[in-house]
DNA sequence: TTTTAAATGACCGACAGTCGGTCATTTAAA
DNA sequence: TTTAAATGACCGACTGTCGGTCATTTAAAA
């Protein structure tokens, strides 16, 4: 045997070190040869860790998904109302603070590769993403309902959520605008409409 | 002098001869040189036409949302119910014909080359159609309003509506599913919130 | 010294976009 | 009526770029 490295954590090193210059560049103006100058490598190293250039995208929107519930954990708790957890889950769209921005510039890269690479691998691992988002909010609108705060009919509203968000983000920068206080609107509006008034 | 031709009509004609092309190849894998072959002209006439491959794209939805545009006129008057309007205004979505499903790949590849091209003229196009859609549902919903069947508030579900709508079909394709039943029960869902029973 | 995982960068093919030049048609002077 | 000049449509060979490959090198381990 020669050198074993540890390939996930290099594969997630690679990644890391190009987060910035796709966020630079975008991925169209993003060459594998900058990546690899930038990760310290030869080209041809990139492609022992990945298959193509697709892949590195989605490498990176993985850790920020696992970052991004990470957060959503440390920030939620029995005395959160329900409400209150759905505008976290949301809350890399909705915040208004520079670092997620770019989280939001790299979910906009990730849909945008997504929507144009047709792979085996891309269709399941976004939807594993998708199970996963699917998974938090159910429970967040489970509780909700069991504590009495919203209709039982409020768990209908679970899959069309998950796509209004995305909807809200594609189409913010589709044209150019900054749709967070609509959006905001939009749940306080399906609030009302599911919460129980005391 | 020599010979004028309607520069407008040339863009439309390649456009339209594209289309069944980008439906089949995808736009990643359809070169330009196959487009000027299939429109009958040379590589060089396309850039006469189009600024760059991207702009075809653009010409071809165009012709879809005017298409789509006359069918709603010519499915709804005034004994339509308001839902069954809704739900005819995203029928490119929702329905199940063949044709439709085009539509739908049409519209995904429009999105994939929006997300990926920043430009003025594509800002300005997306606004364009955006205002465009978001000024027929305004309409149908206001006009469901004054009728007395649903509730006022349905107003304030307009603009998350056509978010939730291109959520669906953007992550239909990018998981590999078919959302159609799903989004259909989201309508549903909302509508009994707002419907005024009788 | 041998074995082999790991790394590399020269190389290749594909493709978007350019550009110098041709050709058909119109204009208008002869 | 003839024909030379002007014009814009049309073309495809060519260029530069970039994703991806592979023969070769490096160096750790045995």
């Amino acid at each position: 045997m020669a050198i074993i490295v540890d390939k996930d954590k290099k594969r997630r090193d690679i990644a890391a070190a190009s987060t910035a210059l796709l966020l630079e560049k975008g991925f169209k103006n993003l060459t594998v040869t900058e990546i690899a100058k930038n990760a310290g490598i030869g080209k041809g190293t990139v492609y022992d860790y990945f298959s193509n250039k697709e892949e590195i995208v989605f490498e990176i929107i993985r850790t920020f998904i696992e970052e991004h519930h990470n957060y959503l954990l440390s920030h939620t708790d029995q005395e959160t109302s329900t409400k209150q957890k759905v505008l976290y889950l949301f809350d890399f769209f909705l915040s208004e603070y520079k670092s997620y921005e770019k989280h939001q510039d790299v979910y906009r890269e990730y849909v945008s590769v997504s929507l144009s690479t047709k792979s085996k691998a891309m269709l399941e691992f976004n939807s594993e993403c998708s199970v996963f988002i699917k998974s938090i909010l159910e429970n967040i609108i489970d509780e909700g309902i069991q504590k009495g705060e919203i209709k039982p009919i409020g768990k209908r509203l679970v899959d069309g959520l998950i796509k209004t968000e995305r909807g809200y983000m594609i189409l913010a920068w589709a044209q150019g605008q900054n749709l967070k206080v609509e959006f905001k609107d939009y749940i306080d509006t399906l609030f009302e409409l599911i919460e129980i008034k005391k």
